[in-house]
DNA sequence: TCAAGCCACTTGATCGATCAAACCAGGACC
DNA sequence: GGTCCTGGTTTGATCGATCAAGTGGCTTGA
C-alpha cells in the first residue's frame, strides 16, 4: 500500500522523456526513434509498469472487454457447448488483450436492458450473443444502434440480416454422419431429432441429403422428442427399432445415449440384432467415454471466428460483416458398430 | 455519438445543485436533505444519467469486478459443476453490483502472474480460486499479499489455513447415500471412487464411516479409477459385482454411470441378480436422465456465500474469514433399486 | 529567400468521478 | 456578544491515461 505504482509519468522521469512519449512507445511505437524507445522500454521493465486500465477507459472510451450474456437456467444439451465456447472466447479474447465480462438475464428484454446499461458508459466494447432464436429480438436492438457485435448461431428468421454471425455446418455435420454408416452398410438409417428449432431442422436436413444421395430415401424413418431428453429419446428409439431401424443418426448426443440404452437392453435380451449403427452430436465428454461416435462441433475455430469480428469490427474496419458457417468434425467410434460382444467391457474407446 | 451523455456535473445542473451533492445522494444519501434528494434523483432519471465506472475506478481503486480463472481444458468432470457455479456466481455478484471477469491460464504460475497483473492496476478487486489443490500455491501468494479472495474447495494441505472457503461436504453426502442404500436392505455397499485428491478421500470417509454405524464394515470393497473415466468405472464396477457387491455408491455421476452400464448388462445377461442399488454424485442432467440416484451440491448456496464472504472483505470487515463446509442433497431416483422389469423403458425419472 | 513541411518530442487540457477541505447559516453555550 | 459546533452543501485538487496543439531544428521546393 506503501509503495505507489509506477504511472507513465513515473516512467517518462526514469526513462529522461516526457509522458506522451512513453505513451506513444506503448500504443504507437513508429512515431519513436528507435534509440528512445529502448531506453523506454528499458525502464519499463525496471519499475514494473502496467498499464491503468480505468484512465485509459476514461479518455479512450474503450474497455477492452467484451460481454457475454447467460440465461439462469440453460438446457442440459447445448450447456456443454457452451460452456466449451465460453472457455474457447475467453482463451482467444485474452490473446488479442480483451477480456470477457459475464453478465446474466432472465429474458430477452433483461438482455436487452442489460446491453443498454453497458454500452452507455462504455463499459463494453461490444458483445457476442449465444443461442439465437428465430427473429431475434436483440440482433435487431443492437442493429438499429450500430453495437458492434457477433453472434453464434445463425439468424434463423431471415436469412439475409446483416449482421454478423458464425455458425456450425450441422447439416454437413450429419451428412457426413449418415454417408459413414450408409458405408458401414446400413440400410434403414433413421434420425432422432427435436420438435424444435432452426439448428434441428438444418440437421434433418443434412441427413435427408445424405439419404438421397445414396437413395436410401424411400420411406424415410424420423422421431422428434420434446426438447434434449434423454428418456424421451431412449422411448422413441424404441419406435424406430421396432419399424426396422438398424443404424439411428442423433441431433445431440444426450439423444443418442438415450439410443444406446435401448440399443444395449435389446441386444443384451436378443429382441434386436447387432451390430446397430449410432452417431451422436457434439462429441461431449460422456460420448467419448461411453465411445459413441458422434460430430464434434469446431468450437475452437468458432470462437476464433467471432472473437476476430468483434474485433475487426471495434477496429472500425469497413469489411463485409462475416457471415460464416464452419463444417464439424465427425468422429467415428465403436458406436457405429454397436454390439455386446464377449469383450465389450474391455474395449477402450477409439480417439483418432 | 451527436447526443452527449449525461454526468454527475451536468445531472447537478439539472438539479440545481453541485456535483458532490450528486455524488452523495448515490454514495451516501443520508448525507442529503430528503427534500434534495428527492429533486437529485428526479434529474438523475429524467436524464437517464448512469455512474461512468472507469471515472469511478481511477479515482476509488476499486472496479467492482471479481476475477476467476479457468483452465484451458478442464477434466470432464467437475468441469459440469463449474460451470454450474460461474453461473450462480455471476448471478449473485450482479445482484450486489459487481461483475464477473473470467481469464484463462495454463497453470498455477500462470494464474498467479494474472492475479499480479490484475491486483496491480486494481482492475479487479478480489478473486474466487476452484479447483484447490493440496497446498495450492495460489492460496500462499495471495495470503501473503493481503489480496481480498475465497476459494470453492477446502485447503486440502493445511486444515487450518486462514483464507477464506467454501466447500460442500462430500463425507455428509456420501454418509447419506449409503446410509439411504442400507435401509433399502443392501448389504454389500461398495464405493467407487478416484485414485486421487483430497474430495475423493472425503467421500470415501463418509461411506466408510456409514457403514460402520450400520455394523456394514467388515471387509469393505472399494475400487479406484484413475481420472473420472465412465470406462475405468464399467470394469471397475464388474470387479465390485464379481466380489460381490449389492450396491455401490460412487464419487461422481461419471463413475456411476460406468457401474450403470455394467449392471444393466449383467442384469439383462442374467448374471447379477437385481436390483442393485446405485447412487452417484454431483446430480448432473445426464444422472437425471438416466433415473440415477445422486447427491446434488448445494452449488448456488456455495455461491451465494462466496461472493458475501468477498465482498465481506472488499468492505474491510475484519470478521473472521469463512471456514464453511454446506450439505449436500440426496436425490434418490430409480437407481437406488436398479432392475430391468417389463416396463423399464417407460419409467419416468422421479425427481423428488 | 522564405514559407511550408516534417520529425521527434513536449505541454496543457481533458475524460468523469471522488476525496478533502472549505464554506455558511443557524443554534447552543458561557 | 463572541466562540464553538454541526449539518448540509460547495469548491479545488486528483486519479492516470490520451488527445490536440505546440516547439524548435532541419529539409525541401518554388
Amino acid at each position: 500500500m506503501t509503495e505507489k505504482r509506477p504511472t507513465l509519468a513515473s516512467v517518462a522521469a526514469q526513462a529522461g522523456v516526457s509522458r506522451q512519449t512513453v505513451s506513444n512507445v506503448l500504443n504507437a511505437p513508429d512515431l519513436v526513434l528507435p534509440d528512445t524507445r529502448r531506453r523506454v522500454l528499458e525502464a519499463i521493465e525496471a519499475s514494473g509498469y502496467r498499464r491503468n486500465h480505468a484512465a485509459r477507459q476514461l479518455r479512450t472510451r474503450r474497455s477492452n472487454q467484451i460481454g457475454l450474456a447467460v440465461r439462469p437456467a440453460g438446457d442440459g444439451a447445448s450447456r456443454q457447448v457452451l460452456d466449451q465456447f465460453l472457455h474457447a472466447l475467453v482463451e482467444e479474447a485474452q490473446r488479442l488483450e480483451y477480456r470477457v465480462v459475464m453478465f446474466s438475464v432472465e429474458d430477452d428484454a433483461a438482455e436487452i436492458e442489460a446491453f443498454a446499461s453497458l454500452m452507455a458508459t462504455s463499459d463494453i466494447d461490444g458483445f457476442v450473443l449465444t443461442d439465437t432464436d428465430d427473429d431475434d429480438p436483440r440482433t435487431a436492438w443492437l442493429t438499429e444502434r450500430d453495437v458492434p457485435f457477433v453472434a453464434f448461431g445463425r439468424p434463423w428468421g431471415n436469412a439475409d440480416a446483416a449482421h454478423a454471425w458464425i455458425d456450425v455446418d450441422g447439416a454437413a455435420g450429419e451428412r457426413d454422419a449418415t454417408t459413414h454408416l450408409a458405408d458401414l452398410g446400413y440400410r434403414r438409417i433413421a434420425f432422432l431429432g427435436w420438435t424444435e428449432g432452426g439448428s434441428g431442422r438444418d440437421r434433418r436436413a443434412g441427413w435427408l441429403a445424405a439419404l438421397s444421395e445414396r437413395g436410401l430415401a424411400g420411406d424415410p424413418l424420423e422421431r422428434f422428442v420434446d426438447g434434449d431428453s434423454t428418456a424421451g429419446a431412449a422411448s422413441a428409439a424404441r419406435e424406430l427399432f421396432d419399424a426396422g431401424a438398424d443404424a439411428v443418426v442423433c441431433a445431440s448426443d444426450a439423444l443418442a445415449i438415450g439410443a444406446l440404452v435401448t440399443a444395449r437392453e435389446r441386444i443384451a435380451r436378443g429382441t434386436l440384432r447387432a451390430p446397430i449403427g449410432l452417431v451422436g452430436f457434439d462429441d461431449s465428454p460422456v460420448a467419448q467415454a461411453l465411445g459413441l461416435s458422434s460430430v464434434a462441433q469446431p468450437i475452437r475455430t468458432v470462437a476464433q471466428l467471432a472473437v476476430r469480428s468483434l474485433l475487426d469490427q471495434l477496429a472500425g474496419l469497413d469489411v463485409a460483416q462475416v457471415h460464416e458457417l464452419v463444417a464439424p468434425v465427425l468422429r467415428p467410434r465403436a458406436s457405429s458398430r454397436f454390439r455386446l460382444d464377449e469383450n465389450d467391457d474391455e474395449e477402450a474407446p477409439a480417439a483418432p
